[in-house]
RNA sequence: GGUGGGGUGGCCGAGUGGCUAAUGGCAGCAGACUGUAAAUCUGCCGGGCUUCGCCCUACGUAGGUUCGAAUCCUACCCCCACCA
């Protein structure tokens, strides 16, 4: 189990099959982000007809509702979900970094305020393993301290090291808890470091001497730095990344992203933004970003994207779904998000149909030369 | 014909002497969103310009009172309700 068999490569692009308690994942891939056991607004079978192979969860939310006792006693997070391929469940740490009003670091663990009903949570790298297990996906996250893009060293170096000494405490518990039956959930490292390359070294090397980790996630990137500094720190960290490991590039990202992370040498993403975007009626395109609430779609037959093969695009016309839009009515909210998450899924089938047959770059070349990341130039 | 109510920026609708180019909402325009406190948030939204400011034109029409009027007065036009 948690087997990783490396495909094919082209250069530093990778195409590799991932094996989980639930199911294959063929890389590189995109996986949707379902923070409350759910992709916002989409039916499993749409999340699945979309070409996801597999989603995530939140453990620091889940945990405050429905709370991982709910879940567990309900079979587990595939079994209440309905969702029958793989899971992952990130850890909350990144919650240490988007609620950081909220919350309040120690060593030991993070305080936070509930933004459900304002009672006192704390959670611990222990708390967080056993919350996952309960929960039971296929892959739990380490509980790591997420610092802001723009730390400055100190800060970057105290999230990392903290993220260490948890690693070291997560991998412990978590230990424990699958000690009877080591198929059912593994545990992913990740690595930390802000914007420092030594720093993300230094965070790699002690990862890696912790544990012989199935896989390696990094975290910590898209928080508001330059997109060329997670390119450097992407480059800076690929020949270290275990080789016949699937490496995870937490939080990421946009179209441009992915295509540029998968350059990079990462298999795995995940981002809110496709079905944030998507609520929010921006669609990407490979002709821009579409913001289909304009006045300029009121009759617009065309789809959002010619090119693209979603049940979206297959069936619905603009005007259509700007007039959704416009009256509110939650079926544009959907039908936008899902054509969103097939978008950035078909990235990754697209590369990875690129790298088998070994013209990735070329078509790396030709997908930027065709993809527009601007808003749509009305003609 | 009589009585009462009303005519405000693309639409709806506040405002009843100066703090009003005029609250709000809608529509419109522009933007943000990257391991989800987000079906959310931000800016613009009479015209013009040298746009952290200045100049025009504005609250049915015309006149009047006043230092000053969308706000008070007069006449007229139009709309709505009820009564003849």
């Amino acid at each position: 189990m948690f087997e990783f068999e490396l495909n094919a490569t082209d250069e530093r692009a990778r195409a590799g099959r991932l094996r989980l308690p639930h199911g294959i994942v063929e890389t590189p891939a995109f996986m949707p982000v379902g923070t409350l056991g759910a992709v916002r607004g989409l039916h499993p079978l749409e999340v699945e007809r979309a070409g996801a192979q597999i989603i995530l969860g939140n453990t620091y939310h889940l945990h405050l509702r429905p709370g991982e006792e709910v879940v567990r006693t309900m079979g587990g997070l595939h079994r209440f979900t309905t969702w029958p391929r793989p899971m992952l469940t990130d850890s909350g740490g990144f919650q240490v970094f988007s609620l950081a009003t909220l919350r309040k670091i120690a060593e030991e663990g993070v305080e936070f305020t509930s933004h459900v009903d304002g009672s006192r949570r704390f959670l611990t790298p222990e708390s967080a393993m056993e919350i996952q297990y309960a929960l039971g996906a296929d892959i739990a996250m380490a509980f790591d301290h997420v610092v802001p893009g723009g730390a400055d060293r100190s800060l970057a170096e105290e999230g990392m090291k903290r993220s260490l000494r948890w690693l070291e405490r997560c991998r412990i518990r978590h230990q424990a808890l699958t000690a009877d039956d080591q198929d059912r959930q593994t545990l992913w490292p990740i690595i930390q470091g802000g914007t420092f390359d030594d720093l993300r070294r230094q965070s790699l090397e002690g990862t890696l001497t912790l544990g012989d980790w199935t896989g390696t996630a990094i975290g910590g990137l898209s928080v508001g730095e330059p997109k060329p500094v997670m390119h450097r720190i992407l480059d800076e960290l690929e020949p270290g990344l275990p080789r016949d490991r699937p490496r995870y590039l937490m939080g990421v990202g946009f179209p441009e992203d992915l295509v540029e992370g998968i350059a990079r040498g990462v298999d795995l993403f995940d981002c809110v933004a496709a079905t944030r975007n998507g609520r929010h009626g921006s669609a990407w395109t490979m002709q821009g970003r579409v913001n289909i609430r304009k006045a300029a779609h009121r009759t617009a037959d065309e789809p959002l994207d010619p090119t693209c093969d979603c049940e979206t695009c297959q069936r619905f016309s603009r005007s259509y779904l700007r007039h959704l839009f416009v009256a509110e009515e939650i079926l544009g909210l959907r039908l936008v998000a899902l054509h969103n998450i097939r978008f950035l899924i078909r990235i990754g089938e697209q590369a990875r149909t690129a790298i088998l047959e070994g013209r990735f770059q070329n078509w790396r070349r030709e997908w930027h030369a065709a993809y527009s990341n601007g808003s749509e130039t009305t003609t």
